[in-house]
DNA sequence: CTTGAACTACGAAGATATTAGTAGTAATTT
DNA sequence: AAATTACTACTAATATCTTCGTAGTTCAAG
């Protein structure tokens, strides 16, 4: 019996989703999360329970059970995630360079003007911030 | 009997560990990834030969078994496996947002100067290409 | 030719992820 | 109150990933 888990685990495929909705929507019951789930993809509601409660034990969620319908939220805000995610894959993939990340990032999907726009601020931002 | 892969596979962290290597070193033997593998954790042999073998089988790399000891290359170029990976999170994680994307990956690891003036003109780039 | 080293192939175990059915309970409707 | 509905818990099957040991083969040295 293995009792180790403070570390920040790197959600799964199944798991972002489900935070991907919780994040838009707030906490929400099993039932609505999969309505959400559903337009994206059949499954059964059970399956979205079953992951819910995964995510429970695994401190990726957080459980109000006061209520009949449990509500479940996101224990870590989006951005927190987000981050963990960008940095995971950046040293995995790219060796650690933010630009190759961007330049692949850039490349599998082009951004518009306004993404560019909040890009290159940015980056300036930073410049003026580090030397 | 599944015999459906022509799509491009998103490698796993193994694959995408000995891909690196690939990459970098090009063209490599069994042992010679072996050897740059334990150069980051305990890894036996066997354990990198089955996972060329397994990846062989996925495509991921082609096989040179003119020689006793096969030499291994990676199918698909870094740039383009990196550009799948980004992608990929991108709008699993994202939801389409580079810039997003781009911030998490700057709030994860401080980019150097060079890196950011490497981006900016990427960006600028693109800014002049597309409207 | 025998021994040993270097290699590949294969099988299998253990871990994790994903999906979904079944059972049981609480609430609501008729 | 009986029947239906909504919900959670639990079990389990399946797939995939990861790791490593064993067996068999080829090559080279003694």
């Amino acid at each position: 019996m293995a009792e180790k888990q403070t570390e920040p685990l790197r959600p799964t495929d199944a798991e972002l989703e489900i935070l991907t909705v919780l994040w838009s929507r707030g906490a929400c019951t099993v039932r609505q999360v999969h309505e959400a789930i559903l337009e994206r993809k059949p499954t059964q509601y059970t399956t979205v329970l079953k992951m819910l409660q995964i995510m429970l034990e695994k401190k990726l969620v957080t459980r109000d059970d006061s209520e009949r319908a449990h509500r479940f939220v996101a224990s870590q805000p989006q951005e927190w995630t987000q981050q963990q995610l960008a940095g995971d894959l950046l040293q995995r993939a790219f060796a650690g360079s933010a630009s190759s990340l961007m330049l692949g990032a850039l490349s599998a999907k082009k951004a518009s003007k306004e993404e560019l726009a909040a890009m290159k601020k940015l980056i300036e931002e930073m410049e003026g911030g580090a030397k």
